[in-house]
DNA sequence: CGGGGGGTTGATCTCCTTCAATCAACGTGG
DNA sequence: CCACGTTGATTGAAGGAGATCAACCCCCCG
């Protein structure tokens, strides 16, 4: 529970998983040797709080792997997640110096983390860095839009469909699926972490996932394990466009 | 009301009120002449929509003068605002050929436009603008998260009052006004824009504000001029902590 | 066996939406 | 100048979606 390993991993970049996805994508092999000076593995166990809102931030870095969330929390104990961080995804902000938001590991994790001040160097003498991170906060900032959207306007029942369909699109990406046949995954969180992210209680959420399993929109077996035989179907309950998001 | 004039205005950018604030603030004065041979002004009046959702976009640009909207619609009408347009603020997503969002001007507007593909080509070579672009972007997935908090986990009451505290901070900071005696501004949404932004119905927004005024947080002269009296208050109706966003 | 974390389900309550009437300000045309 | 329509806003009454409070289940683990 309360150890956290620092090892370093052992690692090359050339064969990390997220080599062509992070902040690093765009760095040629000299770009690599220098972040590779300034750059160190940290490893979270699932629960752990990698970084309170507030503490002085002395690196940034990218999800390796595993999941883990940021989150908002006001004084009276409500929290909202703005954020939830995937492999490749980047935590921290170059030019500030303490942390904005809350952000805990919901799976083991695995960071890749630079230390801060030379990283920052970096950024203004290399071009592919910060080019690279322009294009991922622009992402970023679409998706936090689209999830103003959800928590603005849709109901219960399509908060879920959302979140569900957005799962299952990522999932399936990642492995490379077809996205034609049914979609089989695994919840990466718990229904309180689904509340906190949607903007609903825990059982909000418990109800209306077994209202969309009652309805036939998804399978469940045990809690988390999730089949969805008709995705278009699922956009529907989302409230989306069906027309599919090949997205641009 | 349906002239749209799309005439020159003329214009030095070394007296331009967004010199240096925009995604040009960095640029030196080389750069700006390069940035000169590829921008014009348009003029919007309020009401007109600016570009529609989907639409090939051949520009990016800033919001020299007036207010604009970012917002988002369901094919049932539902709609969210997700972003709100101030001067200086960058309109357009470099690399991306259609628009995401409706963008609607509230107010009349002045738009600085650049063409696209030669502002793509800038933004590689010139440094300057893409450091700047970065920084404004991470500013605004700041205020995406923050606004997520409201839209996810605050009552009508408090979404009401952060908007207020939203507004007139931003209006503080803009007429150097000392932040301590009270403020005054006009709100530049209507009750309908409001509900948009906060995801509520319009009748709510105007029952809250009517409530906020009978409680003495706020005064009305006329149904847009507001007062704040206490501006601690205003963030304590809020939700959020009361010691001030001095910010990071 | 006990205990705790995660999850489901039920009963009740409440805050916000929905539907609707009304009002003030404004512009337009007869 | 007044009747009329329009737009933005306020207010009331009724209903409902989701929150709240609470009981209970399942499963793992010490």
């Amino acid at each position: 529970m309360f150890k956290e390993r620092t090892l370093t991993i052992p690692h090359e970049c050339e064969d990390c998983p997220i080599r062509h996805k992070a902040v690093c994508a765009r760095c040629d092999s000299d770009e690599l040797e220098r972040l590779d000076e300034i750059k160190y593995y940290r490893r979270f166990e699932a629960g752990q709080t990698v970084i309170w809102s507030g503490d002085r931030m002395d690196f940034v870095g990218s999800v390796v792997s595993g999941i883990a969330t940021l989150t908002q929390t006001m004084e009276d104990g409500r929290t909202q997640m703005v954020g939830l961080l995937l492999p490749s995804d980047f935590v921290g902000r170059p030019g500030r110096e303490s942390a904005a938001y809350d952000v805990v590991a919901t799976t083991d994790l695995v960071m890749c983390c630079f230390r801060k001040s030379p990283f920052e160097e970096m950024m203004t003498s290399t071009p592919h860095i910060a080019q690279r991170l322009l294009e991922m906060t622009l992402d970023e900032l679409d998706a936090a839009r689209e999830w103003m959207l959800v928590l603005g306007r849709k109901t219960a029942r399509e908060k879920i469909a959302s979140l569900l369909s957005i799962i299952a699109r990522r999932d399936a990406s990642l492995h490379m699926q077809n996205a034609e046949g049914s979609l089989v995954f695994d919840l990466p969180l718990t229904r309180e972490a689904m509340a906190d992210y949607l903007g609903l209680t825990l059982e909000t959420v418990s109800r209306q996932i077994s209202a969309l399993k009652r309805d036939g929109v998804i399978l469940l077996e045990g809690k988390r394990h999730v089949t969805v035989p008709d995705m278009d179907r699922l956009l529907e309950e989302a409230g989306d466009d069906a027309d599919g998001g090949v997205f641009a």
